[in-house]
Parts: C-alpha cells; structure tokens; sequence
DNA sequence: GTCTATAGCTCGATAGAC
DNA sequence: GTCTATCGAGCTATAGAC
C-alpha cells in the first residue's frame, strides 16, 4: 500500500532534516517507521531514491505553502513577511537542526550527490517566488536582487540561530528585515539613502 | 615525528571543508598523505582526535589572521573591510564548498558531535573580533548586534554561493555590506534613512 | 595487517487480497 | 493462481579501531 510509502518519505524526511541524509541509515529510517528493511526495500530500491522522494515531497510542500501564503496575504509586502517570519515560526527547529533547505543544499553539495540540484530547486522555488513579490511590489529591476538579498539574510541567520542559539537574536534581525522591506523602494538601491530632491 | 602530523592535519583539513567530516574517512586522509593506516594510527586514536586537531590549527589560524587584519588596517573600519572582502579573495571556493567555519557547525550540530562547540569557538572569534572593531568605531551599544548581523550575511551569502554558483551575486552582496558599514552610525538603527534635519 | 561493526543492498519465503 | 506488502537471513564492502 502507499501508505507505508508516505510513512517512509515523512520519516525521512525529519531524519535527513535532523541528523543529515549520509548520517541517516536505513535501519535508522526502517526503525522509526516499524517496518522490516526488507520491507523498506520494497518501496525503495537504494537510498537515492529515498532522497529524490524526500525532496520530491518538500518540493511540493513548499509550492503548497507559498501557494498558501498568496491565498492568506492580500499585499506583496504581507506576503514576503509571512516568509521572513518563517525564523519565528520555526525558531525552535531552526535552532536545532538549522534552515531544511539550506542545510540540505550544503551537505548534497559537500557529496557531490546527484541529487544536488533537486535540492537547489527548493531554494530555488522561494527565490523565484520572492521575486515576483518584489515584482508586483513594483521592483521589476531589482527583483531578482532583492530576492537572493532576503534569501541570504534568513539562511545567515539560520546558520547562527543553530551555531549559537540565540533567540533574541533570530527576533532581532526579523525585525530588521521587516524594516528593510518596510523602506525598500521600487527598484532603489536600498542601502543609499533616499535620492536627492 | 611532527613533519608528519602536521600533514594529517592539513589534508584532514581540506578534506572535511571539501567534502565534510563524516563523508571523509581515514583512508582518504591515509592516502592523501601517502602513508600506511598504521602510521597513521600512531599519530591520531580516533577520528574525533583529529577532528580536534584540526579545529585546533583552524583556531589558532584565524586568531593570526584576525590579528594580521589588526596589523595592516589603520581603522575598525578597514579591518571589517577586510573580513567582508574575505567573500571576493575565497569566492572560488566558497563557491565550490561553502563557508569552512559554517559548513563545519552545521554538519557538527547535525551528528551532535562533541566537538561541536569548539567548532563553535570559530565562529565566536570572529563575532568577538567584529564586536571589538564596531566598538571602536563608536558603537558600544550595537556592536555584538552588528557583529552578529555581519556575520549572518556573510554566511548567507556563502550558502546561496554555494548553491547558486554565482559570483555576480557574491560581489553585489559584498558591495552592500560595505555601503552598510560606510553608513553604520554609532548605536544607530542603520536600516532607518538618515535623521532628518 | 587484522578484527569487528555496520552500511547499503539482495533475495527467497510468507501471508493475505483479489 | 497472481500480485503486492511484509519479513528477515545473509552478502559485500568498508569504516573505524588496534
């Protein structure tokens, strides 16, 4: 039945998220979901194939949400905050076990695994998304800019999240990024003040 | 003899940044270094041994950087300079591997390994380091909360580089922070435009 | 050089649904 | 009977340790 399958992919899933996907062994996997390794090699032949499915699955949870945050959010600007205030959200996790992306991206291309670029298309689905926020927030030019800009700051910020778990920290420069967006005018370079009159 | 531990510790060294610590194995290190797993044996115990080893030299590495940086640059402002532009002279590898100080907590954090925390100390040098030169360009109040933000950006970029493969991307980031700092007014919030008159 | 543990993986057998 | 999910023994290679 899927449903093992499902069970497998989610656990996973929080596996890799946790620990790393090389430090995760199938027994590890097998033994939280209750099955047989037999078993869990009927669903899955070699452990690529648990990855491409893992990150299969998160590719569509996060068209999901962002698909989700277009829904809830009337405003471009309402939109980008739902995602900066991912770090909130997720703080907990975040400080722990750092960005799932990001971590993710870094550890496939530390293997080199084949997988590489399936992962980077996660980033990649916020990064396309972020720029058509900035886009419709009326910042055709620097878009794509702004968009890598605000990537970079919450994967920063996730990696000293977990490095030095630091709450106030995470709150701090969410809070800075609100105000960033909050100045960030169409296609003006944000760190020059405003143009002379 | 040293000669020999010394070279451990460094092809140990590049092989963790390259392909990170758990994915390396004694063999690799062994081979790198042309010498038996005997010998090799009488150098480190265990695995962890030499990962302290070589967390031991990354230490005392960048404190004689830090310290260089201290040497050549006139003012706190040059000195961060110089830690910024660290993005521009590494880009290459950055690109390929990531940040070395990022890419290791992350990876320690993710075995819950003992050596973490040291892996850690890394990292608070240069949060240390950075609060010391913000403090001296007049921000005593700010400066841990700048370091902290610096050093969050740099290692966002460093993650996005490494995913993305764009150097573009690092370059513009680099010219942003250093607009950032050129606009850093003492315990100002720096996100806000200028005071008004 | 050898030993042990474990990782990834194969495969034959069983049990039940259809 | 076929098909699918399940189990678990066991194979090969290699990592870490001594």
């Amino acid at each position: 039945m899927t449903r093992t399958r499902e069970q497998i992919i989610d656990a996973a899933d929080q596996l890799f998220y946790e620990q790393g996907f090389e430090h995760t062994s199938f027994s590890n996997i097998a033994d939280t979901v209750k099955i047989s390794r037999g078993n869990f090699y009927h669903h899955f032949k070699t452990k690529d194939d648990i990855l491409q499915a893992v990150i299969d699955s998160r590719l569509t949870r996060t068209r999901q949400m962002l698909a989700q945050w277009e829904q809830d959010s009337a405003t471009p600007q309402a939109r980008i905050v739902a995602f900066i205030d991912i770090l909130i959200r997720n703080r907990a996790e975040i400080m722990r076990h750092g960005c799932p992306v990001g971590t993710l991206c870094t550890e496939l291309a530390k293997l080199d695994h084949g997988a590489r670029e399936s992962a980077n298309q996660i980033m990649t689905l916020f990064r396309d998304w972020l720029r058509e926020q900035f886009k419709a927030m009326g910042c055709p030019r620097d878009a794509d800019i702004k968009a890598l800009h605000l990537l970079a700051r919450t994967q920063g910020v996730a990696t000293l999240a977990q490095a030095f778990g630091d709450e106030a920290f995470i709150r701090h420069e969410v809070e800075q990024m609100r105000q960033w967006l909050a100045q960030c005018t169409p296609d003006s370079n944000h760190h020059r003040p405003p143009r002379k009159a």
